[in-house]
DNA sequence: CTTTTACAGCGACACCTGTCGCGTTAAGAT
DNA sequence: ATCTTAACGCGACAGGTGTCGCTGTAAAAG
């Protein structure tokens, strides 16, 4: 019980030590896993967050009920089971030539993810408030992107736009979180100047010395 | 039944233009409303957002679970309602003599209100994912504190801190962002040092130009 | 090819959500 | 003081949520 508790948090189907040989992640327990998955995305984009209940991703992929309380718990943790099992791709930040440029562009990625109707990204936060697996879900996606994103700050070091050290979380963060502010806290309208306007903000108070960077006079 | 909802999603007691002189706000309906509020705030400390339930709130007032329903549609009315009631007080921003710290301080206000163990800012927001009356409730809020921090940058104005024109909105939203993204979407613990590196960081950023103000040259 | 047992199927359950129709009460207007 | 009707009380309802104990099946170990 505990075992199946701890495998919903993971999510995943890999690296189960504690019991020495007794996971059995083949064959049926692997389709199971494929027909749930496979019935969220689409129930997502038909009825939304709100229309997505484990009723429904159990009849859907034509899995028991109680199977998929038992190994994902929750909605959210379907969620995050999904977000993991597409989240291993190989997404590599944007390279325009230029950091506020770079930046812009990821904020258009943001801001176009967060946007479409029945965003899995949406859906993953609001359901990480009621679901501890979604909240690890996504703090996990979120911090593997910080680390994919230091060459943004990497490539600019070495084009000489910024001098080290450079906070490279910090500028992340200040450079993306005006986008969530809007679209998420204030569930406003996609506004196509907000991505641009943020990462010139966050350069300029990179250059100005925030971020542990030294001001580099012109 | 559409004045009903009307009446749920501003929440409120008072404006009712649509029937020329039909409403009863009166007596009766305002003790039911007195006991439905007294009774979400002792709940929300007691269970948490996720045991805050129209039934909970319903038996713990004595009144009855439809009337609760009709009035207040949901939980996220219900806490917009709180917030209503509450929000008619007189805040003003902080004055500390400086931008910096007057950002400062109102992100320390901020992470409190946040952190605190079920914190009627937190059960808001989780509950604007699923309640339009919560979510505009939230976007009024927030409005209204924007307006009142423009006080802040006129301050700062005054003293030469800044040379306007000030995009005021953007300097608040680059000011506080970055705690909202790290306590409500990262979900993480309460850091002492980001209240301060965040008002920094937008100083910073106004003072070299972003926010639409020339940058002063020292 | 057997044995073991992890995992799935199944139905029951207690509870919460949200809506409905009907009867009752009491604001507010005359 | 009386009437009208907005708003509440009441119980029933059709869902969804999450858990439980049991039985059945098929991975994986021998």
């Amino acid at each position: 019980m505990a075992v199946t508790k701890k495998e919903a948090e993971g999510g995943g189907e890999a690296a189960e030590p504690p019991p020495p040989a007794a996971r059995r992640p083949g064959g049926r327990t692997a389709r199971v896993r494929d027909q749930v998955l496979a019935a969220v995305g689409p129930l997502l984009v038909e009825h939304g967050y709100d229309g997505l209940s484990v009723d429904a991703v159990a009849a859907r992929s034509g899995v028991h009920r109680a199977t998929v309380y038992r190994r994902w718990r929750d909605v959210g943790g379907l969620l995050a089971d999904v977000l993991d099992a597409a989240g291993a791709d190989r997404w590599t930040a944007p390279d325009t030539g230029c950091l506020e440029g770079d930046l812009r562009a990821l904020n258009e990625e943001v801001q176009d993810a967060l946007s479409e109707e029945s965003s899995l990204a949406m859906a993953l936060i609001a359901a990480s408030f009621r679901s501890a697996g979604a909240a690890d879900a996504l703090r996990r996606f979120w911090e593997d992107r910080y680390e994919r994103c230091v060459d943004v700050v990497e490539r600019a070091v070495a084009r000489g736009e910024l001098t080290p050290p450079v906070e490279t979380r910090g500028l992340l963060v200040a450079a993306t979180a005006p986008l969530y502010h809007h679209l998420v806290l204030l569930h406003g309208a996609p506004d196509p100047a907000l991505p641009g306007e943020a990462a010139r903000t966050a350069v300029l108070a990179a250059r100005a010395g925030a971020f542990g960077t030294r001001s580099r006079p012109e």
